[in-house]
DNA sequence: CGTAAGATTTACT
DNA sequence: GTAAATCTTACGA
């Protein structure tokens, strides 16, 4: 199983983050199948470009929690906090495939919205924070990552787990096989930033759970 | 101080 | 395909 370090630069980490599991609220985990890293202060395309602001705070913080913003006053996306502590490079989880708490997956996604089809369930970035239950709530909360098996909890205890469990730390299992990767420009980001220059979305080649990639404004 | 644009999704024409 | 929903930040007057 390799070992991940969030304390690395965004970039470094976002290729390690695919294949593996994160666990949500409620029982909810999703293998993640698309990402992209965002650079702070070198990357235009970043929310941390222009520095702190009160809602970028979390990414200027240490590394290991979640970074999660509000956008266009509906919906909300979710990052894993990278560098350490002041370095705000960030992960930003696009995609995944839902597999444990299916049926509190379903149930979130119907409360939001339509969802007719399985692939559809946490297949963009604000799809995906609904049915891990999160919200602006958990800005800041901390991930653990399970680095060895034994840290595993057993999967019938995650199951059997009780509502307050949404406040405990989310939780990282790592891909114990590596993906087949690919890279291009990040989905919806304008400018250059948007362009060929900065390669930062990754996801599996091939996975079915990858949303549809969309040119930013300006990126001609 | 007012306006525009954005790391999106859904519903409607 | 296009519009609407509606919050935060950036920027120009």
């Amino acid at each position: 199983m390799r070992q991940i370090d969030l304390s690395a630069v965004a970039t470094d980490v976002a290729p390690l983050l695919l294949g593996s599991v994160l666990v949500g609220t409620d029982g909810v985990a999703v293998r993640l199948v698309e990402v992209e890293a965002y650079r702070g202060a070198e990357d235009p395309g970043s929310h941390a470009y222009r520095g702190r602001t009160a809602r970028n705070a979390t990414m200027f913080g240490p590394p290991g929690r979640v970074y999660v913003y509000r956008h266009l006053g509906l919906h909300h996306c979710v990052n894993v906090v990278c560098s350490p502590a002041g370095t705000a490079t960030a992960v930003l989880l696009r995609a995944g495939e839902v597999v444990a708490g299916q049926e509190v997956a379903w149930q979130r996604r119907r409360a939001a919205g339509v969802c007719r089809a399985e692939r559809d369930l946490a297949r963009g970035p604000a799809r995906l924070a609904v049915v891990l239950g999160l919200t602006l709530a958990h800005d800041g909360a901390p991930m653990t990552i399970q680095h060895s098996p034994r840290d595993r909890p057993a999967p019938e205890a995650s199951r059997m787990r009780a509502p307050e469990a949404g406040a405990r730390p989310l939780e990282l299992v790592p891909a114990d096989q590596p993906v087949t990767m690919r890279t291009g420009p990040r989905v919806g980001v304008s400018g250059r930033a948007g362009t060929d220059a900065y390669p930062w979305r990754y996801w599996i080649d091939g996975d079915p759970h990858v949303s549809a990639f969309r040119a930013g404004p300006g990126t001609s």
